[in-house]
RNA sequence: GGCGCGGUACCCAAGUGGUAAGGGAGAGGUCUGCAAAACCUUUAUGCGCCGGUUCGAUCCCGGCCCGCGCCUCCA
């Protein structure tokens, strides 16, 4: 079975064939850099890492572009977020777009998000989208007005086949009310022509002005992937009219079909209703990392489809850090397991190796289906289960051979492909020789003849005060186990 | 109003024309000095409601109710 991935365009699942064999380019709209990014920038650009990563896994050299977004949704209309802020905080507002753009590869480095390959900023690119508006105009699907150009969407009969919108539903529902300027309502801006008191602003053949709300995307995208590339994703919100407009204003442009597959993430929802910054119902990830792991983070945004809507709450990824534990707990003590027989040389019989392979094909079958990785989850989760009861049978030790498969089954999939855990989860108490893992050896060894003594409230007070300073000591058959309390 | 999506147990959430994954929470048990961890058993005759197609539907079709998204910057 092969990789099978849903297209906004034919809004069905489709088998997913590259234009040119073993590479994927892959776009992904970025975020605005106007203030700290939340929850629902999280969903999103997990989302696409787990693209990547799965992509990658399968042998495809990717290329994966992301842009940033600081300049172009500067509007004339007074309420641009980013000149507001600006102008409280006396700041340039590039000022700005460079703070939140720190913070958010802080927030997305924090959630193990990759980085992309390249980050593309707008502003950097003027000269591009300058380009793209001068073919358009050249071609007849562009007119200019007073210092600013409109795209003409009359003149592209395909606008509304990603959004599934006629042009006709355009005109009557549209909302915004008729500028003048324009020819027909349903007209977007390419460039527009700088008021006075806006401060990013570019020379260009019309005069002064700024890029439009869409040609960044179509300029970046076709830049370093070429005029036809494999994927484009983002956020479902963005579906109309961004991406809708990008189509149109590219494909005008080049007369050849832009992106191959569309993929667009679901949101998050706070009570059944979008997470949004408009509507102020968000929690900023720096604000959630206060309180739980990033890493939990993740695995609770996976633990829902790229395509579903997540709605969180305190109690969901409360549960999502319990049972994210569970995972970590399993594949530490499979690490320890194996390094504690090792230098007691006393392996098993009982081979299990076969096994992997089954869990292995059903890791990659979830997967393969629209990458879904709920469901890539709980084959782990199967497979927690089972080694967990193997380790606890004392009459059946393992192989060798089988828990180092399962051990490397664990890394490859749920570290490598979904990045729910860190290498630390794989650090032996014992074996890395610091200076902490040679003390708490010899705590454990104190307490451990506390206990052969009976001397249970000096054993007790030891573990107590390690559970104080965020140590937790179990006591299983064989050893004591020491880890730090997540 | 137009277009689109969704309603699965206490919570989050997969899924299939043949009788409901997984995680959390709850209950009981095993292990254990205690704790923790883990394991076992258990918790939806039921998948918004009503019809239809079918040997059989939660999954297909039609209608209805409810919620949400987009149509305006938003991941």
């Amino acid at each position: 079975m092969s990789l099978v991935v849903y297209n906004t365009l034919s809004r069905k699942k489709e088998e997913f064939k590259p234009i040119h064999e073993g590479l994927v380019g892959i776009y992904v709209c970025g975020p605005t850099v106007y203030s700290d990014a939340h929850v629902g920038h999280a969903k999103s650009y997990v989302s696409f890492d787990i693209i990547v990563r799965y992509l990658r896994f399968l042998g495809y050299k990717v290329l994966y572009i992301q842009n940033i977004t600081d300049v172009g949704h500067l509007l004339d209309d007074g309420e641009d977020r980013m000149l507001k802020q600006s102008r409280i905080e006396k700041t340039h507002p590039m000022q700005i777009a460079e703070t939140i753009t720190r913070s958010y590869f802080e927030d997305m480095d924090a959630l193990g998000v990759g980085r992309p390959d390249i980050s593309p900023r707008a502003s950097g690119h003027i000269i591009e989208q300058i380009e793209i508006i001068k073919e358009l105009l050249k071609k007849g699907n562009a007119y200019e007005v007073n210092g600013s150009v409109y795209f003409d969407v009359r003149t592209f009969k395909d606008y509304g086949k990603l959004s599934g919108r006629t042009l006709d539903e355009l005109i009557e529902g549209t909302r915004v009310e008729v500028r003048s300027e324009k020819r027909n309502p349903e007209d977007f801006a390419l460039w527009k022509k700088a008021e006075p008191e806006h401060i990013m602003r570019w020379q260009s053949p019309w005069g002064e002005g700024f890029p439009g709300w869409h040609v960044e995307c179509s300029a970046m995208s076709m830049k370093y992937l070429g005029e036809h590339f494999d994927i484009h994703g983002g956020g479902l919100d963005n579906q109309f009219p961004h991406h809708e407009c990008e189509i149109a204003q590219s494909e005008a442009a080049t007369g050849k079909p832009f992106a191959k597959y569309w993929i667009h993430n679901n949101l998050v929802t706070v009570n059944g209703q979008k997470m949004s910054k408009s509507l102020g119902n968000f929690v900023t990830l720096k604000d959630l990392f206060k309180k739980y792991d990033p890493l939990v983070v993740r695995f609770f945004i996976l633990q829902s489809q790229y395509r579903s809507t997540l709605d969180f709450s305190e109690q969901a990824i409360e549960s999502s850090r319990t049972g994210l534990a569970k995972l970590r707990n399993t594949v530490r003590r499979l690490r320890q397991e194996i390094d504690f027989r090792k230098r007691a040389s006393s392996f098993g019989k009982s081979d299990k190796s076969g096994d992997v392979k089954k869990f292995r094909e059903a890791f990659v079958e979830a997967m393969n289906d629209d990458f879904n990785a709920p469901k890539a989850i709980a084959v782990l989760f199967d497979l927690v289960t089972n080694v967990n009861s193997w380790l606890d049978d004392p009459s059946a030790p393992l192989t060798e051979a089988s828990l180092e498969a399962f051990d490397k089954f664990f890394w490859e999939s749920a570290s490598g492909v979904l990045g729910i855990l860190r290498k630390e989860d794989a650090a032996s108490s014992s074996a890395d020789g610091t200076t902490i893992t040679s003390v708490m050896d010899l705590v454990i060894k104190i307490r451990n003849e506390a206990r052969k003594q009976k001397l249970w409230s000096m054993s007790d007070m030891v573990r107590d005060g390690l559970k104080a300073i965020g140590i937790a000591l179990e006591d299983k058959k064989e050893e004591t186990v020491w880890k730090k309390i997540d």
